[in-house]
RNA sequence: UGGGGCGUAGCCAAGUGGUAAGGCAGCGGAUUUUGAUUCCGCCAUUCGGAGGUUCGAUCCCUCCCGCCCCAGCCA
C-alpha cells in the first residue's frame, strides 16, 4: 500500500527552494537542473537521503530534472558493488533519474584538455615537490604559505611535464598539477590547490586508460557545467571550496556557470553517519554487512521494514538549513510509525511467553476466532486464529502484586483476550525457584468475540497465541539504530559499536504470519512493528523490529523503578 | 591569532522592522477489543549577550560570547 507523503511544511519553505523560486521568477533559468553526486565508495545512508530528497525533490517540485552522477575521481576507493547499491537504494527511496546517469569519469578527456588550457594561460603548473614539502610550504591557518620553486616554470615545460604525467612516465606522487592562485590567501583552498595527481590504478569504468586523475575540485564544478546544472547543492564543509569552484569556472571555457549552495548535513542522535566508521564496521566484521538492520544505511533501513515514504517524510519534516544540528531519533521513529500504523497489518505475537491454562475449556478442544487485519482498514480483511485450552500471554502482562496503575492480569482479575474471551486468573503456579511459570484461569464462554452480554467491562485487552497451534520464531530487538553510548564497552566499541541487539528465540507467533514474507512490516499488537528478515524462512521465521509502540505503562514502570 | 559559516523552546525549524508558524518530545483530558491509533487542550512576554538607531528590533548597526568547517596528491 502506498501512502501519500504528508508534511507539516509546504514545499518551498527552505532557503534552497526560495533561491530556486527566485531564479525561476527572475528568468535567470527557464528550467532548473540539480544533481545527486555520490562517490561510489560506500553505501548510501539516511544522511544521503536528505541530499537525495533535496536534489530530486526540488527538481520535481519546480519541473526540472535531477541527474545521478558518480563522483568517481578516485579509483583507489571506489568499487562496482557500491555503484550497484547506490542505484538500487536511490530507486528504493522513490526517485528516478531516467536517462540522466552520468560519471565524472565520462569527462576525463575534456577535463584533461581544460587542464592544458589552464597551463597555457599560465594558471596552472606542474609541481615536483613531495607531499611533505607541499604540506610544509602551504603555511598554517594563521600564516601565509610560500611559493613552490616550480611555480614559475614556463608554459612549454609545464605542458611537457603534464603530458608525460599522463603518459605514465612518473611514479605515484612524483608530481602534481597545481592551480596558480594565491599562496597567501586566507582561504587555504586557494593556496595553489592540487588539480591532478598521479595514480597508477585501474578505474572501475575507464580501466587502465588513465594514470592521472583530477581531484574533486577540478572535476566537480566542470562536471556541473557540462551537465548544465543550475543549482549545485552540497554540504557545509564545501563552503570554503566555492571560491575555487568559481575560479575554475571563470578561467575555463565551460558551457555554463552553475552556482553552489550549501546546507547542513544530517546528524541523528545515537547514530553514526560517518562513511569512514560505517566502512570500518563492515570491514571489521562488527556487523553482518552494509544491510545489517543495525546499520543506518538505506539498505539496513529497508531490511528493517522502514517504508521509503516515511524516510521522505522524515526529511521534509527536518527541513533544510545551514545550522549544524542533531535531529532526535524520535523524529525518524515518529515518521516511520506514522506510515506503518496506516499500512502494517496487525498480528499477535508473544515475545516472552507465560503459559495460561483455561481450566474450564475442554481439553483437546479448540475453535477459530475471527480477527481483523487492520483496525481502520476493512479492506485488509480478517483472519482466523486458533483458540485452545493452553495459551501463551506476554510475561509483562501479568503481575502477581500489581501496583495501582497496572491494569493487566493479576490474581483474581478479569481481562479480555483480544478477539476471544474474558478470562480470570484463578491460580499462580511457580517453580521451585519461586518464578511464575503458569497461570490457571477460567474463561466466560458468553464473552466470545470479546464483549460481555451483561455489559461488564475489563480494563485491559491482552494479545495471546495458542500454545498448541502457534509457531516459534526469532525476533530481534535493536536500539534506535546503533551506537547508543555504551559505558561498558571498550574504546573503539564505545564510540561505534552496534550494541544492544537482543534476540528472542522462543517468541510465539500466529500461524497467520507463516506466509508473510514480503518486505512489509507487520505490527505485533502492543509490541511494535516487525519486518520478516531477508534470511527468514517458513521453517525459521525471523523478524526485525523497526520501531516500537508508545507504551505509557512501560514508561510509568520504567520511571517508577 | 587567518579564512569561511552558524547561534529562535528539550530537539528540528519558519519568520528578517510592526510586536514569535509548524512538527517531534513532554504534559493534561475524551474516545478505544492494541496502556496503540484518533481527538481536544497546554507548552518561548521572548529570539546567544550587551549597547545603539527607531514610535517600534528576533530582524538594522557596534562590540562581545559560544559552536562548526578549512592546513589530503579524499570527497
Amino acid at each position: 500500500m502506498t501512502l501519500p507523503d504528508t508534511t507539516a511544511r509546504e514545499a518551498g519553505q527552505d532557503f534552497i527552494r526560495d533561491i530556486v523560486r527566485t531564479d525561476l521568477a527572475s528568468g535567470l533559468h527557464k528550467a532548473i537542473v540539480t544533481r545527486f553526486p555520490p562517490e561510489p565508495n560506500g553505501y548510501l545512508h539516511i544522511g544521503h537521503a536528505k541530499s537525495i530528497c533535496l536534489n530530486f525533490g526540488v527538481a520535481e517540485e519546480f519541473g526540472g530534472k535531477c541527474n545521478l552522477r558518480y563522483d568517481d575521481t578516485n579509483p583507489t576507493k571506489e568499487d562496482q558493488e557500491y555503484i550497484d547499491a547506490i542505484e538500487r537504494d536511490v530507486r528504493w527511496l522513490g526517485f528516478d533519474w531516467g536517462k540522466n546517469l552520468y560519471h565524472a569519469s565520462d569527462y576525463f578527456e575534456q577535463l584533461y584538455e581544460w587542464a592544458e588550457q589552464l597551463i597555457r594561460a599560465g594558471n596552472a603548473y606542474v609541481d615536483d615537490q613531495t607531499q611533505e614539502e607541499m604540506r610544509l610550504t602551504r603555511g598554517t591557518l594563521t600564516e601565509a604559505g610560500t611559493e613552490s620553486p616550480y611555480r614559475s616554470r614556463g608554459v612549454e615545460e609545464n605542458l611537457d611535464l603534464f603530458r608525460r604525467m599522463r603518459a605514465g612516465e612518473f611514479p605515484n606522487g612524483a608530481r602534481v598539477l597545481r592551480a596558480k592562485i594565491d599562496m597567501a590567501s586566507g582561504n587555504i583552498n586557494l593556496r595553489d590547490p592540487v588539480l591532478y595527481r598521479i595514480l597508477h590504478a585501474e578505474h572501475p569504468r575507464t580501466g587502465k586508460k588513465w594514470c592521472i586523475y583530477p581531484n574533486y575540485d577540478f572535476a566537480h564544478g566542470q562536471s556541473d557545467a557540462i551537465e548544465g546544472i543550475t543549482h549545485s547543492i552540497c554540504t557545509l564543509e564545501f563552503e570554503d571550496h566555492r571560491p575555487l569552484y568559481d575560479w575554475l569556472l571563470d578561467n575555463l571555457p565551460v558551457p555554463s556557470h552553475p552556482h553552489q549552495y550549501e546546507f547542513a548535513r544530517l546528524n541523528l542522535t545515537y547514530t553514526v553517519l560517518s562513511k569512514r566508521v560505517l566502512t570500518e564496521l563492515v570491514r571489521g566484521g562488527h556487523v553482518d554487512g552494509w544491510d545489517d538492520p543495525r546499520m543506518p544505511t538505506l539498505a539496513g533501513l529497508r531490511r528493517r521494514g522502514v517504508p521509503p515514504a516515511s524516510i521522505r517524510d522524515f526529511v521534509k519534516r527536518i527541513g533544510v538549513a545551514k545550522a549544524n544540528s542533531v535531529v532526535d531519533m524520535g523524529m525518524l521513529e515518529f515518521a516511520i510509525r506514522e506510515h506503518l500504523n496506516k499500512s502494517a497489518e496487525r498480528r499477535m505475537a508473544v515475545l516472552r511467553p507465560l503459559k495460561v491454562v483455561i481450566e474450564n475449556y475442554p481439553d483437546g478442544g479448540g475453535e477459530d476466532i475471527e480477527a481483523v487485519n487492520h483496525p481502520e482498514r476493512p479492506d485488509a480483511g480478517t483472519r482466523k486464529i486458533r483458540f485452545t485450552r493452553e495459551l501463551f500471554i506476554e510475561r509483562d502482562d501479568f503481575m502477581e502484586n500489581p501496583p495501582k496503575k497496572f491494569f493487566r492480569l493479576a490474581p483474581g482479575r478479569e481481562v479480555r483476550l483480544r478477539y476471544a474471551f474474558f478470562i480470570t486468573c484463578r491460580e499462580v503456579i511457580k517453580n521451585p525457584a519461586g518464578e511464575v511459570v503458569e497461570l490457571r484461569c477460567t474463561y466466560d464462554p458468553a464473552t466470545r468475540g470479546g464483549n460481555a452480554p451483561d455489559g461488564r467491562k475489563v480494563k485491559a485487552t491482552l494479545h495471546w497465541v495458542s500454545a498448541t497451534d502457534s509457531r516459534v520464531a526469532e525476533v530481534r530487538l535493536y536500539n534506535p539504530l546503533f551506537s547508543r553510548p555504551d559505558p561498558n564497552a571498550g574504546n573503539f566499541a564505545a564510540d561505534i559499536s552496534p550494541n544492544s541487539l537482543e534476540s528472542i528465540t522462543d517468541a510465539r507467533i500466529e500461524p497467520a504470519l507463516a506466509g508473510h514474507n514480503a518486505g512489509d512490516a507487520v505490527q505485533f499488537e502492543r509490541q511494535g512493528y516487525f519486518c520478516p528478515d531477508i534470511d527468514s524462512t517458513p521453517e525459521r521465521p525471523v523478524f526485525n523490529r523497526t520501531v516500537g509502540l508508545r507504551d505509557t505503562w512501560a514508561k510509568v514502570a520504567g520511571s517508577g523503578g
